[in-house]
DNA sequence: GATTGACTTAGAGTGTACTCTAAGGATTAA
DNA sequence: TTAATCCTTAGAGTACACTCTAAGTCAATC
């Protein structure tokens, strides 16, 4: 007995909207989705691990541009390896820096917290 | 001799475009901005201190409308400073998480790089 | 005194990423 | 079998944070 994935199943099991889900595989975030004999979407297990790995992409803070090009790229097949690995290689560092600025803006945060509470002088920002 | 910092300097001291410092005003987000007797604003060293402050909140993803309320609280004085602290403390407890999230992106992401270089075999996602 | 250029305002337009609506067809429960 | 609830599409609307435009004022230079 096959399990049968449907956009409301889907959406349950990826905690997007139906809505995101047709706009992601309008704008060709998500491709070759399987229809029914009445034309409705099923999903598989290949789609519900792809869309980790872009939620993976947006939590991260790549823009869904970004992400539709590595999909692209990933639909051409194994000769775009090397593409794909930059994208996320540059990524990547993008990220660090932006982990970095954050740390460095909690610990300027949490100073002015302390001023807060009346533990140290007043800094001005 | 007093130094006037109009519009453009204040632009090019804080990195932001006039559009933007004047956004900023009309929202609230800049408050009781100076001006000159021909109508044009000046700003002054508190301005500029005040910004840094705005965009160190802007870069650690407060929404322009909780920095606004930051604003507010601001202008009613001493009186609002505990809430002041613990809009602070809530936003601490968000970028943490946030910080925590993408480092474990990035460690997921570093592994699927070693995946392109046929270092370790396929992660899922 | 004319031109250049910076300033002012109100309000329209843009980009990103959804989010929702309308109109209609298929499936399921009472 | 009829009503409710799914699904489909195209396309309109929304939220956020700018970003730009138009029309006009004002000061400084040629």
């Amino acid at each position: 007995m096959e399990v049968f994935i449907n956009i409301q199943r889907f959406s349950a099991l990826t905690n997007l909207s139906s809505h995101t889900i047709r706009y992601y595989e309008k704008i060709g975030v998500l491709k070759h989705i399987a229809r029914n004999s009445s034309g409705h979407r099923f999903f598989t297990t290949k789609d519900i691990e792809w869309i980790q790995f872009v939620k993976r992409l947006k939590e991260m803070g790549m823009p869904l541009d970004n992400i539709k090009l590595y999909a692209d790229l990933r639909e051409q097949g194994e000769s775009t390896a090397e593409q794909r690995k930059r994208l996320l290689q540059e990524h990547v560092v993008i990220l660090e820096q932006r982990i970095a600025l954050e740390a460095l803006h909690l610990k300027k945060i949490k100073e002015k917290i302390l001023y807060y509470e009346n533990i140290i002088d007043v800094p001005k920002i």
